[in-house]
DNA sequence: GTCCTCCGTGAGAGCGCTCTCACGCTCATT
DNA sequence: AATGAGCGTGAGAGCGCTCTCACGGAGGAC
């Protein structure tokens, strides 16, 4: 084998060889190493001495081998393509894991399945029990990954409420405080025939936004109307359609909550062109509050959501339950904040 | 330990149970799994029924342990805060990367050290030999991880020309070129007096769109221009306040290049506020084509960048060298592709 | 003084896999 | 017919670590 190597990459130093140099036996570096309290002063320093001066780096292979732990947490991103590339969702979100796995040396798999067959693959992997832990992120209603893995008994905490009732802790942002905050904003403005540009059905982002859209509608006692209702899919190309056949179907249109800036953005351009100004005839307000928001014109008002906080606690949920300390259920909702802007400012003179 | 454990996740089963059913050896079974080609036809096949019954997945952690391969490549992102949020670009080539490595059954570990402290682990992780290979994405200049892992002789891959002269393979889009056919694209439409926002002097994108910039005035007969030269940090803020400068320097200006499309995002608000009409008074063009070049008004015109190709060619390139097959450096520059758009319309009347 | 407990340490097994080596068989070669 | 090459298969070592168990010595209870 060493000579069939090619790489014979210099092996690091051994438990073994940090045992010989300490002059004690491999146990007994290893309790050091890993902070037994069962080892005294002295030794201790001996031992920790000899492993500063080999530079011993615990082989995580053999390590896993026995603990049957692999020191990692999967993150899954399954989406299609739409969201992905146009907002920083996942950057932000994957910052907020990373810094809430790294204080805790767990290392970070991205898994980003792509075909029907990567999927298969994917669901493999996490069921053999390769990882200690999953994120699940972005989860559309069909996916049958949460079902897996759960019958397979790791842990895991999906990101965004789940949509079919799986027994699974989540963390979301306040997807329906958020909307009806949004809705209310415009009511207050005296917008009296609010639109809304909704998010796919099958994701919970999309159903409580249109929920808490509704929700502010109800309480200021006005009733839903399925012509001031659409769905997008949280791309602008897609907010631009919405917009179009919105206007078609209702051009008393006063106001839009759309449910992505992205959409928003679509939605900006199709009005303009009708010849509509924002916000004097039409009022909009988005959703995330991304870096598109302050590059329309007008400048969007727009729903901020905590996702580097959302990835941190969705990190913190899963450290427990891998640990055992925490295994009960738990749902986290953060609360969102509208940032106001141009694009809903003025009241409208009735 | 079987009490001791909170967890008792039910195992996988393993090779030696699935050379009992098969009714052959361990080393057998590993040959199968492992395909080699030295075993006949009729026990491969016993083998195989085998290991879909017993649904067997091998032990990554105890591969790795005899190979010395772990089977994950590490991808490091360094970005401080700013790039990182605000475009698609990382999503975009961690899609990228992600695909070049699943098809050869490789992980993709995601670190994203923060601190310095941060940084420092991440080091002393990648040099302990924990994965078979890096990916260094974003690399500033003074960035301590390449010669680092190159002393410990880990394989890696840098996305984005490295300023220092590493000796090192990378993967790069072809920035010169594209900041020089934007600057030959506004050179065409009758501009004179032509200004850039830079990106940040200590990052090869930086350096190589300012070099593209200059290319292309020179080929034009005119000399550079220190006051039509700013640098920016690739942000909208960034933007804005270099374009401020900039007009005050040089209020004849009647083009921009800016490096980066949110920094053309902010100079567009900038000139603006300023009462220049674009793309009559000044053009300008962005770089990236990110999402934002089709939300500012006007539209746009922006360099386009092949983002997961980019990703794809560094998995490959890195596979190659963990393999050993190709000890070489290699330096691949991909293409990059201007698309116009409003921003830069129109001929101007001198 | 004897017995027992407790604590720090070492010995040794074994996690699941790959890889080398040896072995026995079948065929082609002389 | 004897020899050897080649191929498919099994035996067994060992990767680096953790963990259980055993052991010896110190200290307290009787």
């Amino acid at each position: 084998m060493t000579i069939a190597d090619p790489q014979a990459r210099p092996r690091g130093a051994t438990l073994e060889e940090v045992a010989k140099v300490a002059g004690v036996s491999r146990a007994t570096v290893s309790r050091v190493v890993n902070g037994s309290p069962r080892v005294s002063g002295e030794v201790r320093r001996s031992v920790e001495t000899a492993v500063t001066q080999l530079g011993y780096v615990p082989n995580r292979a053999a390590r896993s081998l026995v603990t049957r732990r692999s020191g990692s947490i999967a993150v899954v991103i399954t989406e299609p393509t739409g969201r992905l590339f146009s907002d920083p969702f996942f950057p932000r979100l994957l910052r907020g894991i990373s810094g809430g796995l790294s204080a805790r040396d767990q290392q970070l798999i991205l898994l980003m399945p792509e075909s029907p067959a990567d999927t298969e693959r994917t669901a493999t992997y996490l069921a053999a029990g390769h990882v200690d832990g999953i994120l699940l992120v972005s989860l559309h209603g069909d996916d049958p990954l949460p079902d897996r893995i759960a019958r397979a008994g790791i842990p895991f905490v999906v990101g965004g409420r789940p949509l079919r009732g799986h027994a699974a802790s989540f963390v979301d942002v306040d997807n329906r405080g958020g909307a009806r905050s949004a809705v209310e904003h415009l009511l207050a403005a005296g917008r009296t025939t609010i639109a809304t540009i909704g998010g796919p059905g099958d994701m919970g982002a999309g159903v409580d936004r249109l929920a808490g859209y509704r929700d502010a509608l109800a309480d200021a006692g006005l009733t839903a109307d399925p012509s001031l209702e659409i769905a997008g899919d949280f791309t602008q190309g897609g907010g631009a359609a919405a917009m179009e056949q919105l206007l078609a179907a209702r051009p008393d249109i006063d106001a839009v909550f759309a449910a992505s800036d992205l959409m928003a953005a679509g939605a900006i351009a199709v009005l303009e062109a009708a010849g509509r100004r924002i916000p004097q005839d039409v009022a909009i307000v988005g959703y995330d509050d991304s870096p598109v928001a302050s590059t329309t014109r007008p400048r969007l008002t727009s729903v901020r959501q905590p996702i580097e906080e959302m990835g941190q606690e969705m990190a913190r949920l899963l450290l427990a339950a891998v640990d055992g300390s925490d295994p009960v259920q738990r749902r986290v909702i953060l609360a969102t904040e509208l940032v106001r802007r141009a694009s809903s400012a003025g009241r409208r003179v009735p």
